[in-house]
RNA sequence: GGCCCGGUAGUUCAGUUGGUUAGAAUGCCAGCCUGUCACGCUGGAGGUCGAGGGUUCGAGCCCCUUCCGGGUCGCCA
């Protein structure tokens, strides 16, 4: 039964109508949010996104079909009215941004039915998430859903100003690209006109914005989609997008300046927060031996401490085998945590070790001065007290110590430090702790692969002063790489690439590559640069995470339009599917499923 | 691939030790109502307890398998 718009002109958003233009004729549409119908008087509220107003159906003043048009409305139905701007004449409502007037309809049309909506169309209602996304253009229409995707609209538009102001080309760059390999599994796009062969979806433009370097673009930028085939999380989608730049004759300082000049404006513009620039730098030595992560949550201390030399000949196994074997020992000092009880606190212990860590030592102070512990029996009483005292221990503090090799029990105590710091609510959530993470390693050990890999990606240039020791001690090889962390969130990560084609080999030999493995996967890049390559390095930046920190959400899917799930399926469209035959024949793919 | 949590009316949930015809709120439908705004009042309809199998005299509840959703470890250069 839908309808045209009656040859009428919308004149205003509903939730544009003020106090300032009452008395003036208007015509309004949008949909139903709730009716009131009293009998002789109908209440309606009308929504579009930009709000809420109030419309009056009043028997004794309008025209019969008039009236019967707001008698018979229901929610969600869209609804063209005209009128006028009136004072409330009931009760005020003060919880409505227009709730000091409402329109006294003169005439109504309505311009098409809903079916009853399967979910709530409101804020504050908790549906589960699997129904809002099936029907996710209705979730949608909820405010807080609107107002999250309007804030993305915002930032996008800020950077893209502040970029277009700094002198950056927005370059696109291909969807359809070419299958890599290191790093995450690629979407693969089968060739109707090459049968056999594959596109792969970008996981980023890393080649090409290094491509566009070599073509002297000097400032690229992009906001880029980027695709990896691994599994999801709540602050990881299969496609995500990504503000995506790279310069040209630049030093890492000279792109971090870029990056947090961009975070500085839409701080600014979007929340009204000043960032003090430039940002703290923090090393990745240093992130990971105080805060047991290379993504440091910095809005509360706790840090981690070694007590390798108190534990020194102690005669406590657990603690002097792991020195023997090469390991660490190290511990964080909850304060005020002596309240956990113990079942509170062998939850810790499980918790620990889904990290890999083998166990959990842990000694409580409490404030009358006794002590519970799981270890202080097996150590002397001097080293507790040296242990203790290492660790600044106050009455009333839990103290929690794992010992194992330096990455596992570095990472163990960096997440149990997170759960206390959540558990324990020392997170101030009003804080915006945004800060770089230097001087990353250039590789990493692969225990699977027996052999060392990128840690960000083969391009990456190393720091000028370890270069020498790529050979003699590559896993000590520091690398031009960084950051960009907020609240411990990884925002984004950049480099300084290689563009010296010696450097390059050498790069590749460390990873394992002969020259012919290397030419056959980079050839094309390699060949490029053989033609005059400038310095250049770049940053990548997540639009989703960041968006999803400034407006408090937990769940990248809350500011993406159409998000997938955790099985990178959409519930609206039900993709991915099966396709036709016919398709498959002309793709010459054969199934084996 | 592993581990943990969940799935009962359109929606959000309750459901005792396995025991009569599975409940509440809200929504929905019908009627009434001229100042409501989570409107109100009266009445009514609404269920493959995710699915399949098993145990049992008897299963929403116990067991197995499986599907779906969430979190997470691995993975994510």
């Amino acid at each position: 039964m839908a309808t045209g718009m009656n040859g009428w002109k919308r004149s205003h958003m509903c939730g544009a109508v003020t106090e300032a233009i009452i008395g003036q004729e208007v015509c309004l549409m949008g949909w139903v949010q709730r009716e009131r119908n009293k009998g002789g008087l109908v209440f309606v509220d009308l929504r579009d996104r930009e709000g809420i107003v109030q419309v009056v159906f009043d028997k004794q003043v309008n025209q019969a079909e008039v009236f019967e048009v707001g008698a018979s409305l229901s929610r969600e139905y869209v609804l063209a009215v005209r009128g006028k701007v009136a004072a409330r004449a009931g009760a005020v409502n003060e919880k409505l941004a227009t709730g000091r007037v409402e329109i006294v309809v003169s005439e109504a049309h309505l311009i098409n039915r809903a079916e009853v909506p399967p979910i709530y169309i409101e804020d504050g209602v908790e549906e589960s998430e699997a129904v809002r996304l099936k029907y996710r253009y209705l979730d949608l229409r909820r405010p807080s859903q609107l107002n999250a995707l309007r804030l993305r609209s915002q930032v996008l538009s800020v950077i893209r100003r502040y970029m277009d102001v700094q002198g950056f080309l927005d370059v696109e760059t291909p969807i359809l690209t070419k299958s890599t390999p290191e790093g995450a599994r690629d979407f693969l796009v089968p060739s109707r006109i090459h049968p056999g062969e594959f596109y792969a979806l970008p996981q980023s433009p890393q080649i090409y914005k290094q491509l566009l370097m070599l073509a002297g673009f000097d400032k690229y930028y992009q906001v880029a989609r980027c695709f990896r085939d691994e599994d999801n999380r709540a602050d990881r989608q299969p496609e995500f997008t990504q503000v995506d730049m790279e310069m040209s004759f630049v030093e890492p300082e000279d792109i971090q300046r870029v990056v947090e000049g961009a975070y500085a404006e839409v701080f600014r513009e979007v929340l009204g927060v000043e960032l003090a620039l430039p940002l703290p730098r923090m090393t990745w030595r240093d992130a990971m031996d105080q805060y047991g992560s290379d993504k440091p949550d910095t809005r509360f201390e706790m840090k981690i401490a070694s007590v390798d030399a108190e534990i020194a000949g102690c005669g406590f196994k657990v603690f002097e085998d792991t020195l023997a074997a090469g390991g660490t020992v190290r511990g964080i000092r909850a304060e005020g945590a002596a309240k956990l009880s113990r079942k509170e606190i062998d939850a810790l212990g499980e918790f620990v070790k889904t990290y890999r860590a083998k166990g959990l030592a842990w000694a409580v102070l409490d404030a009358d001065g006794s002590v519970r512990s799981s270890f202080a029996k097996n150590v002397s009483p001097e080293c507790f007290a040296a242990m203790c005292a290492r660790m600044q221990a106050q009455p009333g503090d839990a103290l929690f110590f794992i010992a194992d090799q330096p990455l596992v029990a570095l990472n163990a105590l960096g997440q149990l430090r997170l759960r206390l710091g959540k558990q324990l609510e020392m997170i101030d959530a009003a804080k915006y702790n945004l800060f770089w993470v230097t001087e990353f390693p250039l590789l990493e050990w692969d225990a699977d692969a027996q052999r060392f890999v990128a840690m960000h990606h083969p391009f990456t240039s190393p720091m000028d002063e370890d270069a020498g020791k790529m050979e003699t001690d590559p896993g000590s090889v520091r690398a031009k790489a960084y950051d960009l962390v907020l609240n411990g969130i990884e925002m984004g990560s950049g480099s300084i690439r290689i563009h010296a084609s010696d450097l390059q080999e050498r790069m590749f030999a460390l990873l394992g590559f002969t020259h012919e493995q290397a030419w056959n996967r980079f050839g094309f890049l390699l060949e490029a640069f053989k033609y005059g390559t400038p310095p250049h390095g770049g940053f990548a930046y997540g639009v989703d995470r960041l968006v999803m920190m400034l407006t408090g959400r937990e769940n990248l899917r809350e500011v993406i339009a159409f998000p997938k799930v955790q099985n990178a399926s959409c519930l609206m469209m039900e993709t991915p599917s099966t396709v036709s035959e016919d398709q498959l024949e002309m793709l010459k793919i054969k199934l084996d499923v």
